[in-house]
DNA sequence: AACCTTATTATACGATCGTCCAACAAGCAA
DNA sequence: TTGCTTGTTGGACGATCGTATAATAAGGTT
């Protein structure tokens, strides 16, 4: 429901808003906006309205990046008046960290469409989970830029909560499609931690200067990560993470 | 030149602002504030000048992230009056970019101490290189904040131009020490390129919630991928990536 | 001295930011 | 119809943004 009412601070500064003008302009000069795309200012279910307005947000935020996520372009995009964001959230930042879980939610769905169309191997619904992040719709300049003003923000702890739900699902999911893979339940964890780290790094690089390397390159590595965890399960020659004890001997 | 003058370049300006005396009426009210702290800012070099207002940039940036990077605070951290950063610089854009750059530049020159202190085995040279980012001064949630400005800037070609240059300048450090390891000359760019992804995503995530995992579990992951690349090299049985031919059995 | 160059300040300007608010409008109950 | 609730509008408000510019200060040259 309404969700504001702050009363914080500032006075309304005493003198009373001026009676402004009639908006006489409106209301009759259009029946109203058709269905469908924009400029939908009919009264809607608020669940509808609310998610009409994390949709434009994300919009806004793959277009502009975080600069470009103000109030008034967001309104624009969503086909509403700029007062009706703080009617619907408690300010632009709920408005941001409410499109970080939408968005969150869009790029997991994504990656399971790509293991689910990827069969029932285990192997190759762990690979098709790695490389998707290599094709669209992830690896999109677009969605970096929603990405990164997501990160921008992470010093606030309302955007982090949501950072540390998405990053920890993200892990999980992996987890599990390791396990399926017969890697070790000690070793899960950590895997699942390097696997994520090295396919988020080629994917920032990859979007963010794709000069350097190809996404064929970056699914070639990310599926020789794969080969090289999934060779330790086999009991083969692979390298092991040295004790710590041992390890202070480059200080 | 009294001595006075010499300390207040890298003088963050703090107290005394600007006693009122605004200077509506120029000329007759007052002609000068001599005695006092507040002597800031008298005629400085060109290149001390320009480079005070790059570190007053990558200070706010560190502290107050993208959104803090403006004129106003910037010229308050140098101790400065805000019309003279677009005397040095071509605007905020220009010396955002010289930030980035002179960044750039310290990060590079923390690692290469890093490999210095390390001695003079290449084996230990190369993993104090790869750890160094998980150790202060690189692992931190300032330096992080800043770097996602810079990447949240990268729409721009001034900036892109710049981020290109800092990671190549990466990955070239990083494929002289991968080869004095014996790493093949063929396999040497993508190598690097794989190291350079895994580190990036361990700092960043280490730096975005640092609870998820600790800085030494990332110093071991980053060892066990050392590791699993120079094996290759002795001739083991090692992972290789597949060819392109044999990966589109997942559809 | 007078003159010139330029570093520096302080402010002005228009644009845009987030928030708040009073008036209008649409639906629903009586 | 009349009333009531609430989605929605358009703008007001103060703060801050980046840039531009006239006035002043400082140093150098002749």
């Amino acid at each position: 429901m309404d969700t504001r009412r702050k009363k914080t601070l500032s006075q309304p500064a005493s003198g009373g808003q001026r009676p402004a003008l009639s908006r006489s302009s409106r209301g009759d000069d259009r029946p109203d906006a058709p269905a469908g795309g924009r400029g939908l200012s009919k009264r809607a279910e608020p669940d509808v309205r609310r998610q009409s307005l994390i949709e434009a947000t994300a919009r806004v935020l793959a277009r502009d990046g975080a600069t470009g996520a103000s109030v008034r372009p967001i309104a624009v995009e969503a086909g509403v008046s700029p007062g009706l964001i703080n009617h619907y959230f408690a300010g632009i930042e709920a408005l941001i960290a409410a499109t970080y879980s939408s968005v969150g939610d869009q790029v997991s769905h994504a990656l399971a469409a790509a293991v689910a169309a990827a069969g029932d191997d285990a192997r190759a619904r762990l690979t098709a989970y790695v490389t998707a992040s290599f094709a669209p719709p992830i690896a999109d300049r677009a969605l970096l830029a929603t990405w990164i003003a997501f990160w921008s923000l992470t010093g606030k702890p309302q955007i982090a909560e949501r950072h540390d739900a998405i990053y920890a699902r993200y892990r999980e999911d992996l987890e599990a499609l390791l396990a399926d893979c017969g890697i070790a339940q000690t070793e899960l964890r950590l895997t699942a931690i390097a696997i994520t780290a090295l396919v988020d790094g080629l994917w920032l690089e990859l979007c963010l200067s794709p000069d350097s390397f190809t996404a064929d390159e970056a699914r070639g590595l990310a599926e020789r990560q794969l080969g090289s965890a999934l060779s330790c399960r086999e009991g083969r020659d692979c390298p092991q993470e040295p004790a710590d004890e041992e390890r202070s001997a480059d200080a």
